[in-house]
DNA sequence: ACCTAGCCATTAGTAACGCTAATGCCTTTG
DNA sequence: CAAAGGCATTAGCGTTACTAATGGCTAGGT
């Protein structure tokens, strides 16, 4: 970001000329003249030094560099089209929405959503999945659980754990020797942090990076190899005798799970105290 | 997209000074006066007609409001910053990226990996988890796979199959009664399809919604009801006598999931062949 | 209590931008 | 061959986006 961006006026029009495959049907979408959807894709051509559009007597076609812009451009646009709907309001209904990282969806929710229902029978539950944090869906949830550091995540939030990082694969092993190992990137903690609270000198080098703990514990439960992983995602397999843990260490996991609710909602209340139960159970 | 977004420049300096917390640093950053910073954001507060920040004698608090808007316009800044550098020369690297569905990464491709790792003992892999399609992953990845309906995914993605949708559960069950019933929202299909396919007169109301077949089938596995979900995805727990179908009859299922990959990665070409043949069998 | 520093908001002015209308050129179609 | 479609280019002008200057308010230090 060092260096400035082009005009967003020229990424709309880049996108919508390359929808029409058309410059006179994109200006008319938005609009504008034939001439300034020319001009600012030429601009943005220049800018870049690629060509957008091989030009054709009856329209466009999309060059090979035009068709590796567009997704990115067409997700940017999307994004700031819902950021720039964000304060428009609308209607809630009678049913709990909780927005929630996967990981937590498949290693704590699906397996005791039922115990949470059981007390509430007419009521119904809407999972909106998150992989990182997504404020449109926290916007618009009852209750959100969310992944992050804690200086990222509002005051409001309540971290769940206790949380450590733990190596954890399917069956009990003796040392990682001849295993593949499962880390999870975007993270503080990797694999050489449990090697050196282990008191070992060897390198170790993951083969297989996930972007949540979940997908790690879960490709360990499959015998993919050791996740290191969350122990708070890792307790209800550990505790069935499912899955193991390697080593005795356990490393501060600066990374973590954050509840947060809606003080409106009841039921989000009732949400929130049951899960602290569970997981402290 | 039917109204103009803001000038770019706008949220730019919103970003900036959110970061900051004052504008004077925000204009150093980005290279204007303090006054050009005021102003945008200024404009960017009436456009939207909430207050973003709060001033204060020595710099700036974020409004709730901000806080709302910060992470989406962050988002697209960072991807429009990555696509104007889509053409300068980057590096790459041996290492195989997947942007992959989350149901895919968990009941595909978890329990499965390793015989593909197998045979490439020097390759490493790593995940990019997506709920819905994600060009962003998609454009930086080498191998796709993206949960849709066929004609919103390109030409050249291949759908994974066959795949149906199927009433799964935990245990072999004879009929519904007293089952709690799992939908994925945001599909063609609902448990009505299902009902008018066993020929039932009753309407069949979900209790829980989720939205992915993977996380459908999730709470199914551990219990929680009786999941209309992908046959695909459930194939190898079906296969291994851990899930049951319930109900004969199957429905078409209009969205599925597609694999797409970059021609130019021998890696992916790799993959792709060894996930059909697994699939097939 | 007083003074200074920090940092915001506002104003006036101007260079640059972003667009339009008009025109020209090329290809395709009937 | 003529007309239509659709691009590129140019000149002109209204608007925007910025700067420099100034004012107001609060916090911090003496």
């Amino acid at each position: 970001m060092a260096r400035s961006l082009p005009p967003l006026n020229w990424f709309r029009s880049f996108e919508a000329a390359a929808r029409h495959l058309n410059f006179t049907a994109a200006a008319e979408e938005l609009g504008l003249t034939q001439s300034a959807i020319s001009q600012q894709v030429r601009s943005l051509e220049t800018r870049f030094g690629v060509q957008l559009f091989e030009r054709k007597a009856r329209g466009l076609s999309i060059t090979d560099d035009g068709r590796k812009l567009l997704p990115q451009v067409g997700a940017a646009l999307e994004i700031l089209g819902a950021a720039s709907s964000t304060f428009d309001a609308g209607p809630t209904e009678q049913l709990l929405t909780i927005a929630t990282s996967v990981s937590v969806a498949q290693w704590i929710l699906a397996p005791r959503i039922d115990a949470f229902l059981a007390n509430y029978p007419d009521l119904r539950v809407r999972f909106l999945s998150t992989v990182w944090p997504d404020e449109f869906k926290a916007s618009i949830a009852d209750v959100e659980i969310r992944f992050g550091a804690e200086k990222q995540v509002g005051h409001n939030a309540l971290r769940l754990g206790p949380d450590y990082l733990v190596a954890i694969s399917k069956e009990p092993l003796d040392g990682l020797e001849g295993q593949r190992l499962i880390e999870t990137v975007g993270t503080s903690m990797s694999w050489q942090n449990w090697s050196a609270a282990h008191c070992m000198q060897q390198t170790l080098v993951p083969s297989l990076y996930t972007d949540s703990f979940g997908l790690a514990l879960e490709l360990a439960s499959k015998g993919q190899g050791v996740a290191l992983t969350s122990s708070l995602l890792a307790a209800g397999a550990l505790a069935k005798g499912e899955l193991f843990q390697i080593g005795d260490a356990v490393l501060v996991n600066p990374e973590g799970y954050f509840l947060a609710i809606d003080e409106n909602v009841k039921a989000a209340g009732a949400f929130r105290d049951w899960l602290l139960d569970a997981i402290a159970a």
